[in-house]
DNA sequence: ATTTTTATTGAACAGTTGTATAATAAAAAG
DNA sequence: CTTTTTATTATACAACTGTTCAATAAAAAT
């Protein structure tokens, strides 16, 4: 199973467009491997041959939306600009920007039906791009991975809750309430 | 369909108890409608009546368990001590304890194929639980309850790195951690 | 104790799932 | 261009799903 394959190529760029168009009309968990296959015109066979269940391939997907938020997330670093430790945390920002551009995604990884396993990538990765600041500001320097699990889950939060208000508030809005909260409004 | 009728509370308990059964040899997801109705001895149809999917089945045990969440977090209340505010939540400080109790139906509850929905059940409760001690202590009036989702997912983040280390940590030491966080020693 | 209500059962149905195998066709390698 | 490799297809299979319906039995109501 080499990844070059033209052949594998085509059959999962066609799955993964089938599985989308019916994202459109259904829930994923509505959706059967017979149907993606009759639109995609892929043997069911194949499509068992790549992935175990249709949320495999979906997750194939999240992980390529996860490379964009990571550019995303960077994107503040990228001028040089140092990073203002004062102005705490600028680049945790651009999340909410990046889940702003891809509302209708996240409608689909924040419903209640796909698996938590999807909430554990996006809490992963946020994690991971985290884990450089979060190394500078704190003092705790054991238990790294559990500070970052908690800053990072911290904004996922607010994600759950912007969801739960199916997007309501903007992403400028969503960030000037973070500032809020780290500024110690609270507590 | 009354809930006091004894057919109901029978077949349901039967099929509570032929999941819980399973559970222990298989994952949640590898379980059929098929077995579990065999081993209850209840007949398929009946289950279709009462549940729409497996996963209905066990949240209706996931609610049960978060009543209980509610019983340990508000303990340490129930003794008239007005909960020290110099003293950090130690309310909070509880779920770690009832985590750790229940960490054989948390291993489920907390694993990949299992869906989101479960764990919107766990952050709602904490939410509600954590409200009345935010809504003290936060100067920020409005969007409460973002302000709730983000301190209850900050904890359900170390719940989730604490099961990622597989539970390896202590509730005493977890709540010390938590302790640590919230006393600043980041940031 | 009898009647009424209704949850459960058994059976059947079309459709989906996951797996296996031999034949085919497409791509890679030489 | 020919050979070799291998992904895809077509087909078949047993098992599970989700639904329906008439018959039954268990509980509630009187």
């Amino acid at each position: 199973m080499k990844l070059t394959d033209l052949r594998i190529i085509k059959t999962k760029e066609a799955l993964r467009e089938a599985l989308l168009a019916l994202l459109n009309t259904k829930a994923l968990n509505a959706i059967t491997v017979t149907e993606i296959c009759q639109l995609a015109k892929v043997n069911r066979g194949t499509f068992y041959s790549h992935y175990g269940q249709i949320e495999d391939l979906f997750e194939e997907y999240l992980e390529e939306i996860m490379e964009d938020l990571a550019v995303s997330y960077r994107e503040p670093y990228r001028h040089g600009k140092p990073v203002d430790p004062e102005s705490l945390n600028p680049a945790t920002i651009r999340i909410f920007h990046h889940i702003e551009s891809y509302k209708k995604f996240y409608r689909i990884v924040l419903s209640k039906q796909v698996p938590l396993a999807y909430y554990y990538l996006l809490h992963g990765q946020v994690c991971e791009l985290m884990k450089k600041d979060v190394e500078i500001q704190t003092r705790i320097k054991s238990d790294l991975a559990m500070v970052c699990a908690y800053q990072a889950n911290a904004i996922l939060g607010m994600v759950i809750e912007w969801h739960r208000q199916d997007f309501t508030k903007s992403a400028v809005e969503m960030n000037q309430l973070l500032v809020h909260i780290l500024n110690r409004e609270f507590n």
